[in-house]
DNA sequence: GTTGGTTAGTGCGCTATCGCACCAAAATTT
DNA sequence: AAATTTTGGTGCGATAGCGCACTAACCAAC
């Protein structure tokens, strides 16, 4: 397998490194096809690799006996197993595949060897967990604050984000799972987005037809993790 | 002021660090009173100083315009001021002091140079943070899941961990400000809990009565990031 | 083309929680 | 002792979302 190359890879965490600490990475990276409802992250159990998502999506899932929640989402922005960058080698979360795509996996010791050797490497990883703190953050308050429309929104706009295509494969079902609603929530939601115009729906699938109005409805839970994520990969 | 010594700090992070690691903060350990309602952290503002709790207890807020909601709960057991450790001194989250006590403070410099330096003082550090992020994440899943009740047992649990004492200066106010409700709900959810024997309430304190209870109606929102951090600090 | 599975739509009673508003008791100040 | 502030208690109509259950499209495979 053709190591990849910092100039093409779509990855921004990857992107962002150093040229120098991207050669430390590169020679361990492997593509991996992801696959829907992939678990990429068994909660509990050693992480072997860490995962730079390249195309697709994956989410992060609190998981426990009575049910399932998101309380993240990974895309091209980032990458799956930050335990690894954060001195441990499993978590109670486990993470999944919510839309088809690519990755390149690194071997967690290889991963580790590389955060150790590396300040600058470590900088733009740590960074990056923090940004998803402040998701998770915004995602608590999210839920607590908003109606099933408002959340649905929220959760739209970041999907967009991370797949950059206005179609994105969604079902009711699993955005109920992903949200912590009971299923019919979502359709009613779903239609009430469909008839102010802002999405259109379809079997399987929703098109973002008006991302100014989403905003509008996810109120200030859509944006400022957004923003932190900018500012933090600007950051040397 | 006299050096802190590392046998008598009672922060559980600086008692797990290497005598070593001690030795590199302790310079710049300098002890401070917490007050009800300070403000540690400031939303976008530098970071001056990362906080180990001695006493007391913060909490971290996600504050937005329209209201400001507990994202997570910081007492002797860790550090305020995360975001030091994860290469930033910013964060959209306020901290603020919920229960009086005492903090030893590290300037933002000296306490991200000693990290530099030492890979083992990161680890502490950062294991810690993977155990705020499981807390988080915890809360996400208990605002979904669990009535006010159980919210509340789940809240007095992991008040009464950081605090150690039986008895906890709480306002129905305070908690209704943390968990996200209206105060009435809180007011209900407290001659509940007290109805049934849970806890004992008394103008602006909450004395805990039956924790296997309490434990109990939190189910499992309680207790897996409590394990988490367990065998994060256990971790070499 | 029929079968079987997946996905979406609908109805209905129930309940937790909200929003709003007001009162009561305790503590603190003067 | 009176006044003010802080904290806690209560009531009530409105409603969002739940649990449960069933129907209806759409899709794929045989």
């Amino acid at each position: 397998m053709a190591q990849p190359q910092h100039g093409t890879v779509r990855n921004r965490l990857l992107k962002a490194v150093s040229p120098d600490d991207f050669a430390r990475l590169a020679p361990h990276l492997e593509a991996q096809p992801i696959k829907l409802r992939q678990v990429v992250i068994t909660p509990n159990e050693p992480i072997s690799h860490a995962c730079f998502i390249e195309e697709g999506l994956c989410s992060i899932i609190s998981h426990t006996a009575e049910g399932r929640l998101e309380i993240g989402t990974v895309g091209y922005d980032g990458f799956v197993g930050t335990p690894l960058a954060l001195g441990t080698n499993r978590t109670p979360h486990a993470s999944l595949v919510q839309a088809e795509g690519t990755m390149l996996c690194i071997p967690a010791a290889a991963f580790r060897a590389a955060l150790d050797e590396s300040a600058t490497l470590r900088g733009v990883l740590v960074r990056y967990v923090q940004s998803l703190i402040v998701q998770v953050g915004q995602t608590v308050y999210a839920n607590a604050d908003l109606n099933i429309e408002g959340r649905l929104a929220r959760w739209i706009l970041m999907i967009h984000d991370r797949l950059q295509k206005d179609e994105m494969p969604l079902t009711h079902d699993f955005m109920a799972l992903m949200l912590g609603v009971r299923r019919p929530g979502v359709t009613t939601s779903v239609h009430i987005l469909e008839g102010a115009g802002l999405i259109k729906a379809m079997r399987g699938r929703v098109r973002v037809l008006d991302r100014e109005r989403l905003m509008e409805l996810a109120g200030d839970t859509y944006g400022v993790a957004e923003a932190e994520y900018e500012r933090l990969l600007a950051e040397a």
